[in-house]
DNA sequence: AACGGAATGATAATCACTCTCATTCTGGTC
DNA sequence: GACCAGAATGAGAGTGATTATCATTCCGTT
């Protein structure tokens, strides 16, 4: 596993490649915003990034993370609270769920068994070709206690 | 299946027994928002809910929802836009997934087989525990194209 | 070095949602 | 059938996360 600070090569060049495409540069906050996510492994809310990169201004941090949003590069996850959590897209992170702790509002994430994984594409097609949909994208949610909050 | 005006007498009982629990009564208003919900199928949001029964105040709208979902009767459903949406209980109605248009940001049940239902089950918790949650619920969204936007 | 478009960041504005509070309703009680 | 206590109502103010604004600064290109 690669240290915080040194997030594998290819997250970057990814990046890098995707803004270009949209002629935009991949500056040293939108740096700091990826690397950031990506260090943590689990779903970040502003203003966790903004006390962990006090450099980063908050219209800042909402403005880049709306332009990574809108590359793909980003993903908006709705929580338990009133605040939106963001993790890099699956394609530069890998494919996983997430568990919210009832209690806490916590949201970790879950890599999911390849049973678990074959039995959900699986159905999830299924059931949905039965409705009339084109099914690209499933994610599963669990809702649970953490293990500080089990006590 | 009963008709929209003729939600089973069950659910209307049940948050019947609970609103007593709690010393609250079950008005006119807070029916409506029972039968509203229950007709709909899918989560609604609350200018959805305004819209199709005008003489619900807005206010009394998001209070009486929050009293529902204090007693348990209703659960909050986070989707695409910044509006929440807002479905009966399963215990209410019946345990189901999501599916959400990618391109229209509707958000339709799916109801799942058995078979699906137990396999998914076993093998979340089973993943959960490992990292030493203690699941209570589960819920699978699946994110896709529904008929009209794929034309 | 100069130009043009993108990025920045402090601030104002927006928007979903919640709270306040004076008034009205309800359901039991005498 | 009037009375009382507590619950419900609804219009409007308030809250807090997120977004838009805009003058300034930065960066890449010529």
């Amino acid at each position: 596993m690669s240290s915080a600070a040194g997030i594998s090569r290819s997250v970057h060049e990814a990046v890098t490649r995707r803004l270009a495409g949209a002629d935009q540069r991949y500056t040293h906050l939108r740096r700091v915003l990826v690397e950031t996510l990506a260090a943590a492994g689990r779903p970040l809310t502003i203003p966790e990034i903004v006390a962990s990169a006090p450099e980063l201004p908050q219209s800042s941090a909402y403005r880049n993370m709306t332009a990574l949003i809108d590359l793909g590069v980003v993903r908006r996850v709705a929580g338990a609270d009133d605040h939106g959590r963001f993790e890099l897209a699956e394609e530069l992170s890998s494919h996983h769920h997430h568990i919210v702790c009832a209690t806490c509002g916590k949201v970790e994430d879950v890599h999911p068994s390849p049973k678990l994984e074959r039995a959900l594409g699986e159905a999830a097609r299924a059931v949905a070709e039965e409705q009339g949909y084109e099914v690209t994208e499933h994610q599963l949610d669990l809702l649970g206690l953490c293990p500080a909050c089990r006590e």
